[in-house]
This record gives structure tokens, sequence and C-alpha cells, in this order.
DNA sequence: CGATTGACGTACG
DNA sequence: TCGTACGCCAATC
């Protein structure tokens, strides 16, 4: 057992442990981990999850925008939407209403080791 | 083996 | 204020 996770592992962990009804973006998922700006290996290690079968929370993570950027790669898209309107979110246009009252950060919500 | 792309974000003009 | 350009790292073509 390696004490330091993958990449993807590490990722995996961090929107396993979103809270429902709570999202996060790329940007604060890949500033938790120590990349920063490689925010794009984020979307990368969920494409993998979701190509590996790891059941990960991919519908909590959207861009920093709020908007689901991600909902093309569901297999149905407004699969989901559907997931974040029944966690008790509001999804208009694509993109999340109150994004900012149901932002998760990882780095401030989950403590550093 | 080199070039391109990608579920993004920040910087600069 | 809006639009464009670049950087990140890995996988795929």
């Amino acid at each position: 057992m390696p004490e330091e996770l993958s990449f993807f592992d590490q990722v995996y962990e961090v929107v396993r442990c979103i809270p429902k009804g709570k999202v996060t973006n790329y940007g604060a998922i890949a500033r938790y981990l120590g990349t920063g700006k490689s925010s794009r290996m984020v979307g990368w290690a969920m494409n993998a999850s979701h190509i590996s079968g790891l059941k990960v929370p991919a519908h909590r993570v959207v861009n920093r925008l709020g908007i689901l950027s991600g909902k093309a790669h569901f297999g149905d898209p407004q699969a989901m939407q559907r997931l974040l309107e029944k966690e008790g979110l509001k999804i208009e246009n694509d993109r999340i209403k109150n994004f900012e009252a149901h932002f998760w950060d990882p780095s401030k919500e989950l403590e550093l080791p």
C-alpha cells in the first residue's frame, strides 16, 4: 500500500467525500491535491473513473461556473441534472443555481493531513 | 515516437 | 467588461 495514492485515486477519494447536496469544481479538487492549475487532470480522472467502473459521484463535480460540463459523459445528459435536482439542487439551463451556496471546497472543509 | 486533445482555470489585451 | 491565449499532465491517435 503506497502511502501516496495516485492522482486518480486521490481525486476519487475527494469526490466521494462530497456531502450530499453539495457540489465542487475541478479547480478546488486540483488545488486540494496540490496540482494547482492542473484542473484538467481532475476531469480526466473523472472520465477514467467512469470508464473504470468505479462509483464516483461525478455529478457533484462541475466547472467553476457551476455548469454541468460533464453531463454529456453520463450516457444520459439529463441523468446528471436529475441527480443534482434529486439532492435538492436547483438546475437551470445546465447551470446550478445558488452554486456558491452549495459549493463545497475540499481544501477548506476537508482538513489537510 | 510526435502531435493533438481534454468533464478547466487563470492571465492578459 | 468581454474576448482571446496559454499552461497543466496524461492518454490517445
